[in-house]
DNA sequence: ATCCACTTGCTTGTTGACAACAAGTATATA
DNA sequence: TATATACTTGTTGTCAACAAGCAAGTGGAT
């Protein structure tokens, strides 16, 4: 009955904006660690606010409802992932941009692993309609979609990707092939070799969209 | 405040089992319905009890919990489709089972996507950890990753697939393709050619995996 | 610099919805 | 007619959402 009688544990003479950034990097990782340990029925606003360090009612008030703090999280780190993708990039283009980016997925994978476990755990808890983080996954996939189209299309362009495939099925399934063994792995990551998985991968997408076979595999 | 005063529509003179069987019955569909409309959040018992055309308590008293009927649902909708899977499959072995099951999985989105839209939202909902549905969404996959292990090997045996590759991870890799292509289309069906992005795995599965590729590819 | 009005961060009180369970009523079966 | 089984209604505790209040920081006037 008794709300937790030390709050704002280093509350002492911050100005505003500190104070909000404290209390709200608390709260999304207050709100990653539930979500990794009880995913998004199990956790609840108020365990949030008080993992946290604060009352009962913050997330609330912060984030409006709990799919609003849901959505945020999902921003945050999906804004870290693609930073990392960018910066893994650089110019790359093409065939070796497809590559590139799949590697630095496995890496992120590997270094990150609580990142890509929320991030999922929220997107595909979002087919589901009525969710309100349907929309960030809709619109994260789509985007991840267009970019690997437009790698295949430069690629057709510098004549390292055969001419002979729809760019945008591709795409899809190089998307879908990523989600899929993210999906697979959260469901059950001892049994998955995931350095397999990547390195066979690249091979795929090597020997399926490299020019040279062209004549071969149609 | 008052509850609905026509309840047990059709129970006029009816055995015991035929009374089960068919609140059961209207119970899963009316289940089935509000997670399409709903999602899982949405769905509440009270709803499926009603709109089977009972009481509010009904699908609580049935089936002890939420997850519960939700486990009760997966359960459903998975041996129709391991019916139609085993149905189409035959005798076939090696190459030939991956080509037909790839193809039934094909058919049955087409002809049955409200099996697979309920089937797919519960399932991915279950890589969040906690939730009930999470153990039949792994053992599920599990077994189509030993079904199509088995047939990999087969396909070596009988000299149809190469045999330069690691059963096991091609096995996941399909898996998961087909499992991501899903979440993808449930995320944004309008947005996705189901058709094309069959044909092409079908083409990918043959063209990676038949043996007169073996060394070309690697 | 100091005081005061105001804004912003955070907490506590409350309501309605819902899952879960307990206790009751009605319908079939022996 | 007695008992088991299908089903309904009453109740409790939990939680999201909101409202009202308290406390800590901020900016302007003197």
């Amino acid at each position: 009955m008794t709300e937790n009688p030390v709050l704002n544990p280093g509350a002492s003479s911050k100005t505003q904006a500190e104070r909000t950034a404290a209390s709200d990097k608390a709260m999304l990782d207050a709100g990653i660690s539930l979500l990794l340990e009880r995913g998004t029925e199990g956790t609840t606003l108020a365990a949030i606010g008080e993992r946290a360090g604060y009352s009962r009612g913050l997330a609330t008030y912060r984030y409006g409802s709990k799919s609003g703090l849901f959505q945020e999280i999902s921003n945050t780190v999906q804004r870290r992932w693609a930073d990392r993708l960018n910066q893994a990039l650089g110019a790359r283009r093409g065939l070796e941009a497809l590559v590139t980016a799949a590697d630095a997925y496995y890496e992120f994978i590997v270094q990150s692993p609580r990142d890509i476990r929320v991030l999922h755990i929220l997107y595909f808890a979002g087919v589901a309609p009525g969710g309100d983080v349907r929309k960030q996954a809709k619109t994260s996939f789509q985007a991840q979609i267009d970019d690997a189209q437009r790698w295949i299309e430069q690629g057709i362009e510098d004549g390292d990707i055969r001419d002979d495939l729809a760019p945008n099925t591709v795409a899809t399934q190089y998307v879908a092939h990523l989600a899929g063994i993210t999906y697979i792995w959260l469901l059950n990551a001892p049994a998955v070799d995931l350095a397999a998985m990547h390195q066979e991968f690249i091979k795929t997408i090597r020997g399926r969209l490299w020019r040279r076979e062209s004549q071969l595999t149609t």
